[in-house]
DNA sequence: CGCCGTGTTGATCTCACTCAAGTGCGGTGG
DNA sequence: CCACCGCACTTGAGTGAGATCAACACGGCG
């Protein structure tokens, strides 16, 4: 990951859509905080625990999701590298739901105690880590949406594009190709299709000369 | 609905996970309001808009939505009595999804300055009414779930299931009956099949014993 | 009275699942 | 160095859940 305080992402992040003073800054700059590196595909939350922190996303993919008894698991939603994975557990203590990591990841591990002495002293940094929260319930409003209606085309479409989006947003490339950590497996979980199925899709989007996926790297194919 | 202030109901709901001071109470209490009476089925926020306020349900049901483009709406979650629609819009103003009603519904509209105020003067009641918005994240996070990984019988009961454990919490009946206002086509729009496919299977419930829904009634029969 | 929306039923079709087998690659141990 | 294993990806065949299209019964309402 880049050089600088493991915040400064973080800060960039929030700076986005909110005023902050230098105080509030220094609050966040301040935040105490443990860097765990985490190995591929391992579990970070797991529902029913109740962790004492939030993770924030320095550097590679997690991923939020719900296992269904003899249905296999849905992935819910992906968090990339400025995302706090596990807010919600701030103020509802028993996790809803899994998180795991993609490909070896590195953390941010903030204790929740901490986090709650912040919101409460800076008003501005509390609406700022609230909006986080919003913005990805939007997300997830938008998975149901994509789950519920889209055929499994439109479904692993958007949800490479929305990954795209999002990782481009932060380091635009001029090809249009980024990093794909995933396994076909996994956005097959993603789109609530099965693995085999998420194959055949992939291979109609290349055959369509709409992307170009191999070995990691995800290219649109104007 | 019940007698009293129209925001007794929330007071409850809020007060079962956050301790209030008197003077939260009075803050709640003095919040300004205006009551909405909300004909059936018409919308109440529209995706696109930035709306001025939030809804507090008093009375009746509703619930959100997002159209997608040649594939009908998918409802995304429903709101009963005591919960506040909308929400999402107090930090971020653009509504991402739509809201409507199902049947004719009863409303107190909040503006988000009054909210916001409240908020900032009220450490506790921010952190309640945050932890509101973080239980609407965790019921989209179960239909992700339940709309990619489960089959149309599971997805129907499972949405019944919940709005009846919804509803009763508020006022238990006796005989597992409950009012059920939906037409079978907005059931489907929120199991995310079509209105043909949720008839079949709710009278293969009926059929199995599993429930009697008849003229705006859904009873389970054990 | 005619109209529209809801619920119901039947026939047909197709998207996506399951099962099964095979390829290629990276890692591990003999 | 090679044999082996496990995992990701690929391909094929058969099946089934659920979509679509169409028609009809029924009740509420202008």
């Amino acid at each position: 990951m880049q050089a600088g305080h493991p915040f400064s992402r973080l800060l960039l992040r929030l700076e986005r859509s909110s005023v902050l003073s230098d105080a509030d800054r220094r609050q966040i700059a301040n935040l105490p905080f443990k860097i765990i590196n985490c190995p591929a595909r391992s579990d970070i939350v797991s529902r029913g625990y109740a962790p004492s922190g939030s993770n924030l996303v320095l550097d590679g993919l997690l991923f939020s999701y719900k296992t269904v008894s003899g249905a296999g698991r849905q992935i819910t939603s992906f968090f990339i590298p400025g995302d706090i994975a596990g807010l919600a557990t701030l103020y509802l203590p028993i996790a809803d739901h899994s998180i795991a990591s993609v490909g070896p990841a590195v953390l941010a591990f903030v204790p929740h105690a901490a986090l709650q002495q912040t919101i409460e002293t800076s008003a501005v940094l509390a609406q700022a880590l609230w909006r986080e929260t919003l913005m990805q319930g939007a997300i997830f409003h938008e998975q149901i949406a994509n789950v519920g209606r889209r055929d499994a085309f439109a479904r692993l479409a958007h949800i490479v594009c929305e990954l795209a989006l999002r990782l481009r947003a932060k380091r635009p490339t001029r090809d249009c190709s980024f990093a794909m950590p995933c396994t076909q497996r996994q956005i097959a979980d993603a789109c609530g299709i099965s693995a085999v199925h998420a194959n055949r899709v992939i291979q109609e989007l290349r055959r369509l000369g709409l992307l170009d996926w191999d070995s990691g790297r995800l290219k649109f194919t104007t």
